[in-house]
DNA sequence: ACATTCCATTGATCTATCTCAATAATGTGA
DNA sequence: TCACATTATTGAGATAGATCAATGGAATGT
């Protein structure tokens, strides 16, 4: 199971260098004081849709997917890896969880106490503005997810993972993904099957090279050709 | 075209009713300060993705869609009626729209300047906190919406904004649809054939009573059945 | 090393949904 | 009131994508 932790101060954390960069010293500390560190295996969940939402999360090591689980199938909305943070639009709704998330790979996270977070949204208007920000980018994150997967067939859907996939989480080219084929799929709105034959057009048109869990886009300007035409 | 008129003062407009109730009867006063007020026809634009976004909006008067513009076809994000604000994700982020608004209906906005709504923001913390919770709703509403429009079968996702209709538009049960079958389409991610199709599908099981633009939910357990299976 | 389990792959079939095309109905302006 | 434009409806054909079923590979524990 997960064994907590001790660990250093938030002071010291790179935490710090995110949305954490408009707190004071003083209200740093307090983040610390309600704080505790979790390891969590690949595949353990962090918390589950529908459970109560008593801290937010922040990753410190690792990789987390955050997932609703629809019906009979699952929708990843996102990777998350360090430093980001997980913070649920129940929190201030009904205090419970709208998604899942589950460790990808070996994770660390930081939960604090959601109402020292409550807190300092109130008493500190650029931590409030900063934090505005983040739900707003999220926002547009999520519209052009939705049209991505409404309006996109297959191969664009597996275009704009790939592309997600290589910008934002593994950040460089030739990159091994942690993810399953299913998450793939849960990820682009498709069946693992057709995210498997997808992904072996685009190698078998030379847009991309596959092994095993290693992918490298090829034919950038083809790939991103696909992602527009949908 | 749009004509401009000088209407009343805030404090007596029932939009004081919805967000603008933490405000005091000063912050109140700067909204109504920076205000105009706006008359739309059906059909016309109130703001085109991609534009600046130099003002949020509250409808005071009619109906209006918000719709994202995607490869080809839209996706209606959701209808807006009165006592409701427009505030897009664009505002925190880089000034543009992220998405369309339309008038359905007859339609009476006012426009208010964004910098005084930030700057409240930054200086009541009871509104900050109430707009926070806005967002929040929003984003519980677009996952149902995700989840809808990805994981259900057609008669599921029709089911799904005929209760949207009923419950968060017209609040009435034979309630007369003034959006077209094109934009029940756009709402329910499918081509406004299909859309035709499965109403009448609907019609055809005595589970709905359709006659021209005016809808009757008429066994709501085998809807609400519908709505579930997918 | 071997068995077991889970994950990836491939092929064949089936179906939900789109597209295209034609027609009907409704609204609109002169 | 009539012509024109827009919107709604219906049918037939085409297809993207799901599902089912079988097989292959890799990882894990004993």
């Amino acid at each position: 199971m997960n064994k907590m932790q001790e660990s250093e101060n938030c002071k010291n954390c790179s935490c710090k260098t995110s949305i954490f960069s408009s707190l004071t010293p003083d209200e740093l500390e307090q983040i610390n004081q309600g704080r505790y560190t979790v390891n969590y295996k690949p595949g353990e969940i962090l918390f589950k849709q529908g459970t109560p939402s008593p801290h937010f999360v922040c990753l410190t090591k690792g990789l987390a997917k955050l997932y609703i689980e629809g019906y009979g199938k699952n929708l990843i909305l996102a990777l998350v890896k360090p430093v980001d943070y997980i913070f649920g639009p129940g929190t201030y709704v009904d205090n419970r969880h709208y998604y899942s998330a589950a460790a990808v790979d070996e994770t660390t996270a930081c939960l604090v106490d959601v109402n020292i977070f409550k807190k300092l949204i109130r008493q500190n208007p650029d931590f409030a503005e900063e934090f505005i920000q983040r739900l707003s980018r999220q926002a547009i994150f999520n519209f052009d997810q939705v049209i991505s997967l409404t309006q996109k067939q297959m191969p664009g859907r597996i275009a704009d993972v790939l592309f997600y996939l290589r910008e934002k989480i593994y950040g460089k080219n030739p990159f091994e993904i942690s993810i399953s084929r299913q998450d793939l799929a849960d990820l682009s709105g498709m069946s693992k099957e057709s995210s498997i034959r997808i992904l072996k057009e685009l190698k078998d048109e030379g847009i991309l090279k596959v092994t095993g869990n290693t992918v490298e886009i090829l034919n950038e300007k083809q790939l991103r050709q696909i992602s527009q035409t949908g």
